[in-house]
RNA sequence: UCCUCGUUAGCUCAGUCGGUAGAGCGGGUGGCUGUUAACCACUAGGUCGGCGGUUCAAGUCCGUCACGAGGAGCCA
């Protein structure tokens, strides 16, 4: 008897036709009457689940026909064509082996439930189908991503989780520490004496690893690191999560537009990639979730990503007539509702936003000709919003120094950066690419807490 | 951190003008010879988020706290 995957039955089905095979999994659910019944197996394996035919001269019909949704059975059985028409193809139980029961306050049901419900219970939502097709794309995102990069000749780079710099600059960190909160050592000054934590000195979850990726980007050429990220911001919205996985390349001898084209192919590869490999799940997402998502993705496939300066956006909203919360102005930042204007209705795709004021920028950031902009980039996608954000880095020591003392930070933090501009420096760039944002854009779901497994977010550690 | 809206059965929700609790699904029991969120009958199930107040009377009005969701900011 052959033990086999529902997956290879959906995907060679001649060849398992007319042959008993056993099949094991978890029971979606089941409808009997006293002669027979059927059950709904999904062995994880694939999206879709196989239909069981279950008769009452099986000797443990009654215990079958009573199983709870979520119990684990093991099927032998012949594979047959089906009466019915909602299947090609269903599995007549020769035997049925009740694995594991599932008690009768089982929480997925057989109708629709919440999102935030399914949040609730995160350790079983992976069970349903919505999740089910998520977390498989998730998957899949991870290893394609992986695949571009190292197709290209790309070094995977494990950037520190912990780090030493408290000046990455990129947002409010959670600290590490082994020391006893309830008594703290204290220096004479009164202010806590780091040097007798773990490390000998502050220490906290890494914000971005894109200052030490850089490090082995001038010796590789092309890097990139894909790993855990931390914010410790009070951050209450569909898109920010407190951990989230974060992809950052960075290439040398080279500039803003070698930068933007890698990123504009990396999307497309992951795009493709997932069509080809998940067509039920992007289907269910397709008629479920977003009913104009295949579309889309299938535009973009195909379209070139729309590119415009900073300068050029302040003047398409300035002139699009469209009254803004916060107004227009050169310099200010781009608010949400400005960068879902440009990407959703002025040209409703992705788009990169070039060149912005130095004033709302990091340090790093390579200063333009002008002197007044830097040379960054966002990339806006519609239903989603900022998804990537990159740059060119400032590679000549003394600007980088220069801008280092203009903002008031302190030269000797940032001694080991400074090196690389000292010992054969190049012009080099980089971006970071959201994961779970780029899950989103890809399934259309709409919540950052739905394409992480276990989510965690401001006062919400569960699991 | 700020603004808005929520919290009623296991789940999804209804509950009028303040008068003492409802449905569907799920669970249990029984029926049914090809179901597709199966169907039919019966049945159990409630500290109406917590605390305080107004009132003869509060799920309903007021205050407050907790939690959740949406938006803003921060960003990926």
């Amino acid at each position: 008897m052959e033990k086999v995957l529902v997956k290879s039955i959906f995907r060679e089905t001649e060849k398992f036709m007319g042959k008993v095979v056993e099949v094991s999994g978890w029971v979606r659910t089941i409808r009997a009457s006293n002669a027979f019944g059927f059950i709904e197996l999904n062995d994880g394996s694939f999206f879709k689940n196989i239909q069981i035919v279950f008769e009452s001269n099986l000797e443990n019909y009654k215990e079958i026909a009573k199983l709870g949704t979520g119990s684990a059975v093991r099927v032998f059985g012949k594979v047959v064509e089906s009466a019915g028409d909602k299947q090609p193809f269903e599995i007549k139980a020769e035997k049925v082996e009740v694995v594991g029961t599932s008690d009768e306050d089982f929480p997925l049901q057989k109708k629709r439930h919440t999102l935030e419900y399914m949040r609730t219970i995160a350790h079983l939502r992976p069970r349903a189908n919505i999740y089910n097709a998520v977390f498989r794309i998730r998957s899949l995102v991870a290893f394609a991503i992986h695949s571009f990069f190292q197709e290209r000749g790309f070094v995977y780079v494990h950037t520190p989780i912990i780090t030493g710099s408290d000046c990455e600059g990129a947002g409010e960190m959670f600290q590490v520490t082994t020391l006893d909160l309830n008594n703290l050592p204290k220096k004479d000054d009164g202010t806590i004496n780091y040097g007798e934590d773990f490390f000998g000195k502050a220490t906290n979850l890494t914000v971005s690893g894109q200052l030490a990726v850089e490090n082995y980007c001038a010796a590789f050429r092309n890097v990139y690191t894909f790993g855990p990220t931390f914010r410790a911001e009070n951050s209450y919205t569909q898109r920010h999560a407190s951990e989230f996985w974060m992809i950052e390349p960075e290439i040398a001898f080279a500039d803003l537009h070698d930068d933007m084209k890698l990123a504009e192919d990396m999307v497309k590869y992951i795009i493709n990639f997932v069509l080809e490999k998940a067509p039920e799940e992007m289907e269910f997402f397709n008629s479920f979730v977003d009913k104009t998502l295949l579309e889309r993705l299938n535009f973009i496939k195909n379209s070139e990503f729309g590119k415009i300066t900073y300068t050029e956006a302040i003047e398409l909203l300035k002139k699009s007539g469209k009254q803004f919360e916060y107004p227009v102005e050169w310099g200010c930042d781009l608010q949400t509702e400005h960068e879902r204007y440009i990407t959703e209705e002025l040209l409703k795709k992705p788009v990169f936003v070039i060149d912005y004021p130095k004033e709302i920028k990091a340090f790093y950031m390579r200063m333009n000709e002008d002197n007044k902009t830097v040379a960054a980039m966002d990339l806006l996608v519609p239903g989603v919003g900022e998804i990537i954000g990159g740059s060119q880095r400032e590679e000549r020591y003394d600007r980088l120094l220069a801008r280092i003392q203009e903002l008031g930070l302190k030269k000797e933090d940032y001694w080991w950066y400074l090196d690389l501009r000292r010992f054969g420096s190049n012009p080099h760039a980089g971006y970071g690419l959201g994961f779970e944002r780029m899950i989103m854009y890809i399934t259309g779901m709409q919540n950052i807490r739905d394409v992480i497994p276990f989510p965690r977010t401001p006062k919400n550690a569960e699991f």
